[in-house]
DNA sequence: GTCTATAGAAAGATAGAC
DNA sequence: GTCTATCTTTCTATAGAC
């Protein structure tokens, strides 16, 4: 690879990565391309060699949240199923995803900012949403058949919604107490005869 | 009253319901002042003699959406517990709270769009939803301590995860699918021993 | 209390130098 | 590929007539 074109992936993955922590701290509307370039450390014009248009942009730092996240770590460990399920439900739970300590979930973070964007970006959040179900469904435990998804994609919605509603409490010690109640709920979920 | 109050009064709640169609459906940043007012059959100018900045109105209008909804209803209806739970459920997991054909709740339309916002409004937000889930708490089932809390904090979230998820789903099939396991699920949850 | 008109700031996107 | 400079639009908010 010529040193010009690796120079040009490093620039578009540092934007990448500013569009991600900018957007799932402020919101799209509220993060402007001139601010994800200076965190990027780069100058407003430039953005263009990368991004046809801000609504691109999103597509792809959606992409980018995902991959970041826990939420697709289920090929990467050996842990078996039940310490894969509850480790991801603990880590997914918790203040220090909430205060993106550890990489944002674009599903809970981005949720209601997504709605209210083009097509592009939803379809994106769809298969991202998909491919979290399936992931818990290949490892949920006691599995049958129909009921197992049920409890998987009511769990995600559990998971995400805790998350979501936590992350704008202006109560910290209801944040706390949110965070035990779904995590409590969720363990008794996946132990649960599916 | 005099009829110039009563005017004023009317033209205030014109311009809230506007602004709580409007901020439901296309988020804060995406709806202009200029939008609500014409919605509202006002012109710009007259914003200003009603709330004082884009943000006041923005915390006056979450609470007019949760006043519109299905979630404070718990007062106004004679059903019995269980009764009144499921219709509460069976009524926000549903298509027609999804697409606005039921007043929507803030809680799910607005959730991240008010966590980038300011204190004030997510006070407000905070404040809805500890009244949802003690409602949702004086309502149980099968009744103990805090187990129940517990219950209800879980099963508020998974509501609130199902519908904002919902709403971003570019898979007619997979939205059904959601509102579905989150139905099932959630009454598996209330008829569970507290 | 509501109107028209406009100030002032900030945004997305483009043009052209290097 | 990245820079500076700028076009054009749109926004919140205010001023002043009626």
């Amino acid at each position: 690879m010529p040193l010009s074109k690796d120079h040009k992936q490093r620039s578009k993955q540092r934007i990448l990565d500013s569009a991600v922590a900018l957007f799932s701290k402020y919101g799209f509307n509220k993060v402007s391309i001139n601010e994800i370039m200076e965190h990027a450390q780069l100058t407003r014009g430039g953005f263009y060699a990368h991004f046809g248009s801000k609504e691109e942009l999103y597509a792809e730092a959606v992409i980018k949240a995902s991959q970041n996240s826990k939420i697709f770590e289920a090929n990467e460990t050996l842990a078996c199923d039940r310490e894969f399920i509850q480790a991801l439900i603990n880590g997914y739970l918790n203040k220090n995803h909430i205060s993106q300590k550890s990489p944002p979930c674009p599903l809970a973070f981005l949720a209601t900012d997504v709605a209210n964007e083009e097509k592009q970006v939803r379809e994106v959040y769809t298969k991202i949403f998909k491919g979290f179900v399936n992931m818990m469904n290949a490892r949920a435990i006691n599995k049958t058949t129909t009921k197992t998804e049920n409890q998987m994609m009511a769990l995600a919605a559990m998971m995400i919604g805790g998350v979501a509603v936590g992350r704008v409490l202006t109560d910290n010690k209801l944040v706390d107490e949110l965070l035990e109640s779904c995590r409590n709920i969720a363990i008794g979920l996946i132990e649960q005869e599916g």
